[in-house]
DNA sequence: ATAAACCCTGTAGGCACTACAGGGTCAAGA
DNA sequence: TCTTGACCCTGTAGTGCCTACAGGGTTTAT
């Protein structure tokens, strides 16, 4: 029923330092400490812990998970606010992949120009340097 | 032929804190002064500079960007070291691609789930928490 | 008794900038 | 000539999200 700051760590997969780091910057609460200084977690520190994990698999920023763990607390409230969080998310994710495409075309597309000489002829190089000098 | 730090900044899009930046880092030469101690730059500044911003457009590290400029300043070396970074950085590029492909399905897949009720009933949420309480 | 494994605090580092405080300098207009 | 605004300078601190110490204390196993 209790944990260490070790075992929510292995628990969720988290670096010590890192539950820690969340602590320190009021994402989770600062818990109940043992005889021995030593944080005790229960079970509703474990379970937020692991909704801070799964969002941030998710690549929600820290900013994105404080705002769903605030929604997620009021059970009442409507879920709009979520809805409205995931999806400028996923627009944003999607944004990612469309830059990272472009990006990878132009790379190959650099990569495949070189056919390895010097640098004096290497077309990387010309590729990256200014277009007149 | 001479140019300030606010000119090769607008030249080439790099803020000016940026270039000054790149110059602490040892990316840039430290440049002449003028008598009232501002930065003068010729063109082979610019020129660095713009390689650099290019570099950094394709994604590449600043140490990758230092290691192709140590590269392209020897034009009498063979560019296999060249090929070398730029195809580690498309692995790079492609293994972010794949990673954010599978998150964004992922992230569709839980929106698709919300059809927009209370917080109590959001399955965003319900996805996002701990598997069993 | 001792060693390994765990825990504590506090601070600094990493990436690639960006922002700011608190100044000096320069070009153009009133 | 004066003033306004745009530019430049240095140095430091902040951003996001951790991660890695340093320098201690505690618990567990042998």
């Amino acid at each position: 029923m209790a944990f260490t700051i070790g075992e929510i760590g292995k628990a969720t997969r988290t670096n010590i330092e890192t539950v820690r780091y969340y602590e320190r910057i009021g994402l989770l609460a600062r818990p109940n400490r043992g005889a021995n200084n030593y944080r005790s977690y229960g079970q509703d520190a474990l379970d937020r812990l692991s909704f801070i994990r799964r969002s941030r698999d998710l690549g929600f920023s820290l900013e994105q998970v404080r705002a769903l763990l605030g929604l997620s607390d009021d059970r009442t409230h409507d879920c709009a606010e979520v809805d409205r969080i995931s999806k400028a998310h996923l627009v944003e994710v999607e944004r990612k992949i469309e830059d990272l495409t472009v990006l990878g075309r132009e790379l190959r597309a650099v990569i495949d120009s070189c056919d390895g000489g010097i640098v004096a002829h290497c077309r990387i190089i010309e590729a990256l340097a200014p277009p007149e000098r």
